[in-house]
RNA sequence: GACCCUAUCGUCUAGUGGUCUAGGACACCGCCCUUUCACGGCGGUAACCCGGGUUCGAACCCCGGUAGGGUCGCCA
C-alpha cells in the first residue's frame, strides 16, 4: 500500500466507450472530453473503446463518424482502434478494442460466475445474483449514493447478463472490459449512476477492485428537455460540416458543467488541463446555448490565421452552390479575406458576401434600404462621385476613400451619406465588409456600372 | 409507481455562515468609437424555487414540499 493519502493509483485510465448507433452526441463529445482533460492532467491514458454489441443497431458509417469526431474535435486517444475497421490493429496492448472481437473474454468470465453460482441459466438466459440490500455508490462528483432497490428489484433484484441468443449485455460486458483493460476511472453520464450499483456487485463477483466514478450531469435543451437527434447542436456532425472551430467547440464544453471558477470564458485546452479535476464539477445538468457557442466561435474564428480562413471559407461558399472555380484565385482570395474578422460564423459568409460572386443584374436591392436611399435627392451627390470614380487612377481602396472623402467635402455632405447608397448599389445590402475595400475588389467597371443601375433607380422611384 | 441526482439573472456560471445592496460571460437595451456591420470601450435591465428550522447572522447547514432530470429492458 502507498502513502498517498487519497490511494490514488500511480497510472491513472480512463476510457470513452460510445455505441456505434449514430452520429456522436454532444454530451458524448463533453463525456469524452472529460476523460481525455481528466487523462492529460494527470498524465494517464486515454482509452477509446467501441462497444458494437447491438449488431441491430451499430453500423460501420457510425463508426467511422465517431472516430473522425473526436479526431476533429483533438480527442486523441492513447489505445484503442486506428481505423474503423475492427479487424484491423489496434493502437494498445490491451485489445481488441471493439466489443464484437472479444467474445472469448467474456465467456471466460461468463463460466467462471457460472461455476460460482453467482448466475445462474433462466429461460436460456443467464441472469446475475444480484444483492438485495442497498449498494453505496461512491462517486467523486455526487458523493456516497446510497442506491436502494426500487418496487420492481425488490420482486427480483437479479438481472440478465447473457441473452438467450447468447449475447452478454451491456452491464456485464461494460464491467469486465473495464476490469480487463485496467480503467481506475470511469467518468460517464449520469444516466448510467443508478445502474452503477449492478456494475458495482458484478465486480465483485468477479473478485475485483471496482474502479472510482465520476457521473457528470447531462447536457438538455435550452428548455430543459432531453437533447434528440433532431434538436439542432445535438450532433457533432453539425459543427463539423458548418465550419465552426473545433477548439471553440471545445471551449464551450469545458464550461458546460465545469468551470475554472474564476472569470475565464474563453481558454485553451492547455489552460484547462492544467486545473482540470474531477470534484470541480458540477453536480446538476446543463442547458446547451448555441448563441454562447457561435459567440466564442466568433472569436475563435477572427484568430484563425489566413490560410485556415480561407480554406474554411472556401468550403462554405462551395456548400452553398457558388462556383468559385470560375472567379480567379486572387479574387476569391481578396474577397474572403475581406470578410474576415467579421463572422461569428462561416456558414454566415454566404449572406455576407455572395454579391462578390453574383452578375450584377443577379444582386437584389434590400427593398426597405432601396425604398430610403435611392431617392431623388441622392442622385446629385453619387453622380458627382461615379464621376470622380470614373477620373479615378489607380482605383484602389485607398484613392477610392479619398474620392469619397473630398467630393463629400465639396457637396458639404457627410461621407455617410455617400457611402450608404454606394454600398447598398454595390452589394444590395446595409452591411457587409469595409466598402472602400469591397469596391478595389469589384474593380471600377462593375461598380460604376452598378452606381449607373442605382442612378437609374433613383430617377424611377422619383 | 419505486429509486437516484439536482435547484443562484432568460442561459452558462462565481459564491462553501458575516467581505453579497450576490460577481463574470452569452443574449438583450442605451451610449461612445466608426465608411456599414462586426470588434472594442462605457453603462443598464435581470437571479439566490417555496416553507420550516439551526444560528447573533444563511444563497451557503438541516428537514419538508415543489419543480426538472435520470434509472428501474434478454437497448447501450
Amino acid at each position: 500500500m502507498s502513502t498517498n493519502p487519497y490511494h490514488i493509483p500511480m497510472s491513472i485510465r480512463v476510457r470513452f466507450a460510445p455505441s456505434p448507433t449514430g452520429y456522436l452526441h454532444i454530451g458524448g463529445a463533453r463525456t469524452a472530453l472529460f476523460n481525455w482533460l481528466y487523462a492529460r492532467h494527470t498524465g494517464g491514458t486515454f482509452v477509446l473503446r467501441i462497444e458494437d454489441t447491438d449488431d441491430a443497431r451499430n453500423t460501420q458509417e457510425a463508426v467511422d463518424v465517431i472516430l473522425s469526431s473526436m479526431r476533429w474535435l483533438g480527442l486523441d486517444w492513447d489505445e484503442g482502434p486506428t481505423t474503423g475497421d475492427a479487424s484491423a490493429a489496434p493502437k494498445g496492448d490491451l485489445g481488441p478494442y471493439f466489443q464484437s472481437q472479444r467474445r472469448d473474454i467474456y465467456q471466460s468470465h461468463i463460466d467462471k460466475l457460472l461455476a460460482a453460482d453467482k448466475a445462474y441459466e433462466q429461460d436460456g438466459a443467464i441472469k446475475f445474483r444480484m444483492t438485495r440490500e442497498p449498494v453505496i455508490i461512491p462517486d467523486m462528483v455526487c458523493g456516497d449514493v446510497n442506491r436502494k432497490l426500487t418496487a420492481r428489484e425488490e420482486a427480483d433484484p437479479d438481472f440478465v447478463i447473457v441473452r438467450s441468443d447468447g449475447k452478454p449485455v451491456f452491464h456485464l460486458v461494460n464491467v469486465i472490459d473495464d476490469l480487463e483493460m485496467g480503467i481506475t476511472h470511469v467518468i460517464r453520464g449520469e444516466d448510467h449512476l443508478s445502474n452503477t450499483s449492478k456494475h458495482i456487485q458484478l465486480f465483485k463477483a468477479l473478485g475485483a477492485e471496482c474502479p472510482k466514478y465520476a457521473h457528470i450531469p447531462l447536457i438538455l435543451n435550452g428548455d430543459g428537455s432531453k437533447m434528440s437527434k433532431r434538436d439542432r447542436g445535438a450532433s457533432m456532425t453539425t459543427y463539423m460540416e458548418e465550419g465552426f472551430v473545433p477548439e471553440a467547440v471545445i471551449n464551450y464544453l469545458c464550461l458546460l458543467g465545469w468551470s475554472p471558477k474564476d472569470d475565464r470564458q474563453k481558454m485553451n485546452l492547455q489552460e484547462v488541463i492544467d486545473i482540470f479535476d474531477l470534484p470541480q464539477i458540477l453536480r446538476h445538468n446543463a442547458r446547451f446555448d448555441m448563441d454562447k457557442l457561435v459567440s466564442l466561435n466568433g472569436q475563435y474564428l477572427a484568430e484563425l490565421d489566413s490560410e485556415t480562413y480561407r480554406t474554411l471559407a472556401e468550403n462554405s461558399l462551395k456548400q452553398s452552390g457558388i462556383t468559385l472555380e470560375s472567379f480567379p484565385t486572387e479574387y476569391v482570395q481578396a474577397a474572403i479575406d475581406s470578410t474576415a474578422g467579421k463572422l461569428k460564423q462561416v456558414s454566415e459568409i454566404k449572406d455576407y458576401a455572395v454579391f462578390y460572386f453574383q452578375n450584377p443584374e443577379e444582386v437584389e436591392w434590400d427593398a426597405e434600404a432601396s425604398a430610403k436611399l435611392l431617392v431623388m435627392e441622392n442622385h446629385a451627390p453619387i453622380s458627382a462621385l461615379r464621376d470622380a470614380f470614373d477620373a479615378l487612377e489607380p482605383f484602389n481602396a485607398e484613392s477610392v476613400q479619398g474620392a469619397f472623402k473630398s467630393t463629400a467635402k465639396e457637396l458639404g455632405v457627410k461621407v455617410g451619406a455617400l457611402v450608404n447608397p454606394v454600398r447598398l448599389a454595390c452589394t444590395g445590402k446595409t452591411t457587409g465588409p469595409s466598402l472602400y475595400h469591397l469596391i478595389e475588389i469589384l474593380g471600377k467597371d462593375r461598380v460604376i456600372g452598378d452606381i449607373n443601375k442605382a442612378l437609374d433607380r433613383m430617377q424611377g422611384n422619383a
